[in-house]
DNA sequence: TTGTATGCGTTATCAT
DNA sequence: ATGATAACGCATACAA
């Protein structure tokens, strides 16, 4: 990197200017009280340099900078970006400055981006994993640094966890499409690299590889509503794959080979329910009349959203995120939160027609 | 804030624990060779510690921070996450660090943010602008910093602009369509801030506030290849709004109520589309028989796409930024770039029925 | 190649 | 309430 021409004032040049001691500066930017003509002096001459402190030298002397670290798995996902804006939201109203990284997807990324936080000037990290639990890169290098972990569970003892309580997610969507006499109802869960390769999620559910994914509890939750209503688990309902558009097209054609009829389905995300529905049609289905879709997914400013969907409170769990970054900064106590999700029924889920019921 | 407990390790106490003086050591971690035996000892204690140098104190001493910052108008919408993430990639292979504001829409908390940064420590920052050109907040702030702008052109004078071509995307828009035979061809703009009242572009094309907006070069393009097909402008065909899904509802139904019969239309983005497409078929209109629409986006890794669009490459665009505001970094020279874009024909779009045809 | 000593912009301590 | 000065972690000019 080549060097910085920063021809900033310092504080020496606004003493200098105003005939005011740098002390006194010092004590007028951390707000205790100086002599009104004073005041009136340095105010003068701030509006003529535009001077503002330097928050390096700040945070050499022992101070908080004032930046706390974000590490997304990918910020074109609305999902990581949403707990992004809830993030900066929280941190500007707080005076704080955020440091974002997005994993693209890749634990190689990730824990690059790792290794140039632990060198930078963070006063905390909100850290949302890309990697298996078991395989957290380089968490030494976190050390003494406050650390809160968002939208996952159970990665790190110790640390608060900020996550959705996806079991009951999974149980009001199950639920949901029973209540509509559906009872053929996949499940197409996603993660980041598949865990299990022979797409049956129920027998690979002690392994370590796999706990604490989102997409674990909400198939626990559909696992409890499938046994409440007495329907024996078929593992063919379930498909495991990833997150994109691409996925649920994929996924489709998977039901398909299979020869299930099912009636209702349950994605993840938007982008996977988009490509699973646009297959779906392809196949001549008709959505929701002959399957129904349900979605996990925040609802920001969708005025006009026709999935029905499980809400998540993507921007709050941002939010919630600093707050609890802060409290360990400040040194308090602080432990896991489980932000309630709610059921949002709309347009791509109907009864099945009493013929088609068994 | 409250006073952070960094037990960090400064080279201080690298230099007691190995025994090497603290000006090998930063010789060491400026890449300087030193000699064998003390990279040795070195290495072992760096292994024991962890330590890793403060960019902070580095920054002081005037050199680069190595931290860049990016101001999107709104983190959470495709379009500036794209970039960001484009931003977010060059700076990471480049050893960089992206400090990341989202303006909520909002040109107050742009200026917060604005005001917030320029007491940072950056080496520079990219900024994509809210604001109406004559309006932009505090460029006071940013003094000597290097600046870049994205997404937007003739902002600043003097300042390099990162840009698409989108005279030529509404061109190709609206050129593609006239070729399937349709000649009522509607135009949704899209601004942060509505920028006329009228929602008559033409009119309002020459005030300073809605130059410089990507809806207004894309519309040039509509007004060329109208005029190239010898057909009239007829303002009643353009529509005036905002970004979001409900903005592209609401045109469809000020159209509508206008007793247009429109057969194509133009969307600046993928919400507004879709808004405008469920609101239309919820009319009774069939798309794209009866109404083809074409829309800008990016097409990054939707394998599966369905909409007709002029293609935007808004990743290439964030590591251009990157890379334009490096040069400037270095003292170097910096110019203005202006990026290409292509029609890509998909499922929105097909020949209206001859019957139709005029 | 190595170590010493000084300076960077800020805060904290101490007299005044 | 104010001003002089030491200290923070690091880079570097200079002497060794």
């Amino acid at each position: 990197m080549a060097p910085n021409e920063k021809a900033q004032y310092s504080i020496k040049d606004i003493s200098r200017l105003s005939g005011v001691s740098i002390a006194t500066l010092s004590r007028y930017f951390n707000g205790q009280s100086i002599r009104p003509s004073n005041e009136r002096k340095i105010k003068k001459i701030l509006d003529e340099t535009g001077y503002r402190p330097s928050i390096a030298a700040r945070f050499i002397k022992g101070h908080a900078s004032g930046v706390i670290g974000l590490i997304v798995p990918d910020i074109t996902h609305p999902f990581f970006a949403l707990i992004a804006e809830g993030v900066m939201r929280e941190a500007r109203e707080n005076g704080q400055l955020v440091l974002c990284g997005s994993s693209e997807g890749s634990v190689e990324i990730e824990k690059q981006i790792i290794d140039r936080f632990s060198q930078s000037i963070l006063d905390g990290l909100i850290y949302i994993p890309v990697a298996k639990a078991e395989n957290i890169p380089a968490i030494e290098s976190f050390r003494n640094l406050p650390l809160v972990i968002t939208a996952r569970k159970d990665i790190i003892r110790g640390v608060p966890h900020i996550y959705h309580d996806g079991e009951e997610g999974g149980y009001l969507a199950t639920k949901h499409l029973l209540s509509l006499g559906r009872r053929n109802i996949a499940f197409i869960a996603s993660f980041w690299d598949s865990p299990c390769s022979n797409k049956d999620l129920l027998e690979n559910l002690d392994r370590p590889s796999i706990r604490s994914r989102s997409s674990v509890d909400r198939f626990l939750g559909y696992l409890r509503a499938l046994k409440e209503a007495g329907i024996p688990y078929n593992p063919d309902f379930v498909v495991v794959t990833g997150y994109g558009h691409n996925h649920g097209v994929e996924a489709a054609s998977i039901l398909k080979s299979r020869f299930l009829n099912c009636n209702g389905v349950i994605a993840m995300t938007q982008a996977v329910a988009n490509g699973f529905t646009a297959q779906a049609k392809r196949f001549g289905y008709r959505i929701p009349e002959d399957i129904s879709v349900v979605l996990f997914d925040a609802n920001e400013s969708k005025a006009d959203y026709t999935f029905t969907y499980i809400e998540l409170h993507l921007v709050t769990m941002g939010q919630e995120s600093v707050r609890t970054l802060n409290r360990l900064i400040e040194g308090k106590e602080a432990h896991d939160t489980r932000l309630d999700v709610e059921l949002r029924v709309k347009e791509t889920s109907m009864a099945l027609h009493p013929a088609d019921q068994p």
